[in-house]
RNA sequence: CGGGAGAUGUCAGAGUGGUCGAAUGUGCCGGUCUUGAAAACCGGUGAGGGUUAUACCUCCGGGGGUUCGAAUCCCCCUCUCCCGGCCA
């Protein structure tokens, strides 16, 4: 959630941040009015609360005193009853103001470029050459046929559409490259965790999810409970509602989740392979870090998520996304897009942001900074989604006849 | 899923209707003493909102209720532990 007093104070600037995301000026007015509103509904209310507080304890004295009691209990029964109303405004009020504070994305840092979609990302730097070919390269549902590594119809069959099954080596490999993943990110100082993949919505809160993208989420019926979309939900929200010691700083975690996303919105994307699919692999890194120091945390981040495409020998480039392509969480975002020589071009295989304390505030995890309670930032980034890595291989490492080679550093872990 | 017990501050653990945001111990921070440390002693030490700062409001697992007043009484839920069932 943003922070409503900096709103406040710095009306200009706040909504000159957010026209970055696309948000209208009108609706930050809006917010800004029922902030206002319930800090008067809650002055009110609070103020009758004191009264009819002080008025209660005089009871006690009054009985011990031995005195009549009748005239201050009407006084008290009439207070009390005059509160009723003010009870349920600021309640209301307070409903208003959440249900729209909930839905406002987290403002974008300065140094994110203007832009309305991934056309205007910037591109910072490519890594490693593509290889070049003396054949037309084929794209990996091509590759998969040849070889037989994925199952489209009956991963159809036993769910329904953008569900697959890996089958033998596309298996072994799938394996093989979270273990690595896990291993260099391990190696890298982070934590290695095996996190519950249910969460609850108070944790889908906390990084963002809900309350406005449910539709994205698979629920399950009759709980409070949902199948996580990304790992940086569970790894992020082990410390909601916690408060840390700022020698603990940076916490730096790692994990890995199959991740469960309902893709809607994306009828007609990538309907072919498994680019994109309701059930994915990933292994997420993040990082929950002192707000002075987040910064240097989200370049170790990038260059981990980079090395890893290096090692395995995977072109790719870094792309910095505009303000109108950063997700709701986000105030800064980098991609790492790998080189698809059978699609012929770049696809994102990472991504790595920096929330700062947006999600911090939601999930209200804070750290000692000497006397004060402080909000931490938290930084979550993909190192790296398996399936897509998969798909990077098979494409960057086929053969002229469509066997795929296996590159050097997972050929140990298979 | 059925039966029993419980949920209080870092932890342990008092508190069964008013002066309790909460005894005591412990942990942590600071101080005295010490060459230094330990021990001992002294002081401080939950969170959120609000205020220039005070006042003041809220929080004793969560939600609802009774009452002028609830950590304390009632109802529902969740979680933990024990017993049984089921089970990788």
């Amino acid at each position: 959630m943003i922070d409503l007093k900096y709103l406040q104070n710095n009306f200009e600037d706040a909504s000159s941040k957010l026209q970055k995301k696309g948000v209208d000026t009108a609706i930050l007015e809006k917010l800004q009015e029922l902030f206002t509103a319930l800090k008067a509904a809650n002055a009110t209310l609070e103020s009758m609360k004191a009264e009819q507080n002080s008025m209660s304890k005089l009871f006690g004295q009054y009985k011990r005193e031995g005195k009549d009691i009748s005239e201050l209990k009407a006084k008290v029964d009439a207070n009390k009853e005059a509160m009723v109303p003010v009870q349920e405004k600021a309640r209301e009020a307070e409903e208003a103001l959440y249900s729209v504070a909930l839905a406002m994305p987290n403002f974008p840092d300065d140094s994110v470029p203007e832009g309305a979609d991934e056309e205007d990302n910037v591109e910072l730097r490519k890594v490693l050459e593509p290889r070049s070919f003396d054949f037309k390269p084929k794209e990996h549902w091509e590759l998969s046929e040849i070889n037989g590594w994925i199952d489209f119809e009956r991963g159809v069959k036993l769910a329904k559409s953008r569900f697959a099954i890996l089958k033998g080596e596309a298996s072994r490999l799938e394996r093989a490259l979270i273990n690595f993943f896990l291993d260099t990110n391990r190696a890298k100082g982070f934590e290695e965790y095996s996190v519950p993949f249910i969460n609850n919505a108070t944790m889908l809160q906390g990084t963002g999810q809900l309350p406005k993208f449910g539709d994205d989420l698979f629920k399950i019926e009759d709980e409070d409970l949902y199948l996580i979309p990304t790992a940086e939900v569970p790894l992020t929200n082990m410390y909601n509602d916690e408060i840390l010691s700022e020698k603990e700083l940076p916490l730096l975690m790692t994990g890995y989740t199959p991740c469960f996303r309902k893709e809607a919105g994306s009828a007609g994307r990538d309907t072919r392979g498994i680019i994109r699919q309701h059930q994915f692999n990933k292994v997420e890194m993040v990082a929950i870090a002192h707000p002075d120091k987040s910064e240097e945390v989200f370049d170790l981040m990038v260059q981990n998520a980079s090395d890893i495409l290096t090692a395995l020998g995977l072109p790719h480039r870094v792309v910095e996304l505009c303000g109108g392509d950063l997700g709701f969480s986000a105030a800064t975002t980098i991609d790492l897009e790998v080189w698809l020589p059978g699609q012929n071009q770049y696809r994102e295989i990472s991504s790595i942001s920096n929330t700062r304390d947006f999600q911090a505030r939601r999930a209200k995890i804070r750290f000692k900074d000497g006397k004060k309670n402080r909000l931490v930032h938290t930084l979550n980034g993909s190192a790296l989604a398996v399936g897509r890595t998969i798909v990077a291989i098979m494409e960057n490492y086929q053969n002229e006849d469509g066997t795929i080679e296996i590159p050097e550093v997972l050929k140990k872990y298979m």
